[in-house]
DNA sequence: TCTTCCATGTAACGCGTTACATGATTTT
DNA sequence: AAAATCATGTAACGCGTTACATGGAAGA
């Protein structure tokens, strides 16, 4: 009968799941801590609501708004709580990967080993300026008691957190060693097929 | 002058770069290596190539082709290899993260854990499974003393490729600890509030 | 003979971003 | 007085996917 979703739906069922919300609420939600693994403007939320509300996975009851629309709080319906479930559970197509920052180091060897430095130093600040806010987020969560049962969103939200602690520290890693491969590299250059010091 | 061209005519820049091709093969080249981190199908690679050479980044020759269309093999161009360098080492704002998969995990509350434990396992597998693609690819790159060069495509090869082991390594330790959380949690639930893991 | 591969394009549609539009309340 | 916040929508545009369209050569 109902179509399932799209991704944005699912989204949105997600964080209604967790708690009620206004149109205006949920896209400040899919910021943070949402955001860090989804996000969306306001411009597609409200369509998106609409067309839940239609399929019968949302409600909302509205009341008078300060400017000057009407405001409407949405929770989620028990036929959304189905769609969420079985969207969570069912097989999904591993979705192909659009890593810009990893773009632009595969084509790294066109430039000059100084600015080559400078790129992987800034994908390093950025790495780790995300790792400190995954940490910061985590240990509020970890602050309490809900984060350890598995029936409680503060679970959830603990294990997405840890997984973004851990790929982010892998990937500050990474920028290290890479950084180590080009200083190393830069000290002694390798020069052409045919000579040159050679290392390992 | 010339407008900096989208992300998919960088994508396209970075693999003439490495050597000339037609469409059809860059469709191609898009699926493995490259294709591990960012992917185009070739109704949206014509197009961006005639783009390219209207904005003379890349330069091509024509030949008579097996269908009734002519075969036109592509090159960059040197002002294509300086637009391609300057967006390599330009400063980029961190793109927003779209992680399907953590998505759905971050809803992993609202289902029972036997449920939640299968969901997780074949994440596990996927992330082992692009895993030793990786480690795969990887090995074949290292056995090429070029890979060492900075000034060599094959060692930008082998820097992505060492990141994709790393933050696939990772998550498949993330994967782990996840399954080691539900079990024990499964074998002795923590009873919420309201009592077992029970969602409104 | 049928399928797959080579090879190049166009068209329709969906998702996502930016910008447009309105207006009250709170903070600076 | 000006700016930010609360609050809800629509419109235009770009990127990406799926499907449509064509047709020769090679292999099963």
């Amino acid at each position: 009968m109902s179509t399932t979703p799209s991704t944005l739906g699912c989204a949105i069922l997600g964080l209604l799941a967790r708690r009620p919300s206004t149109g205006y609420e949920l896209a400040r939600r899919l910021d943070r801590p949402v955001g860090w693994f989804w996000t969306a403007r306001h411009s597609q939320i409200y369509p998106e609501l609409a067309r839940l509300a239609e399929a019968g996975l949302v409600r909302y009851v509205e009341s008078d708004g300060r400017g000057p629309l009407r405001n409407k709080r949405y929770r989620i319906s028990a036929a959304g709580t189905r769609v969420l479930r079985a969207w969570v559970v069912a097989p999904h197509e591993p979705q192909p990967v659009r890593d810009l920052e990893t773009l632009r180091l595969w084509s790294l060897w066109t430039v000059a080993p100084a600015e080559a430095i400078t790129v992987v130093e800034r994908a390093r600040a950025s790495h780790a300026g995300v790792l400190a806010a995954y940490e910061a987020e985590l240990a509020d969560v970890l602050g309490d008691p809900d984060c350890r049962d598995p029936g409680h969103p503060l679970f959830a939200s603990r294990l997405t957190l840890e997984g973004g602690v851990r790929t982010r520290e892998a990937a500050v890693a990474w920028c290290d060693w890479m950084l180590a491969e080009l200083d190393e590299r830069a000290e002694s250059p390798v020069r052409g097929k045919a000579g040159g010091p050679r290392v390992g």
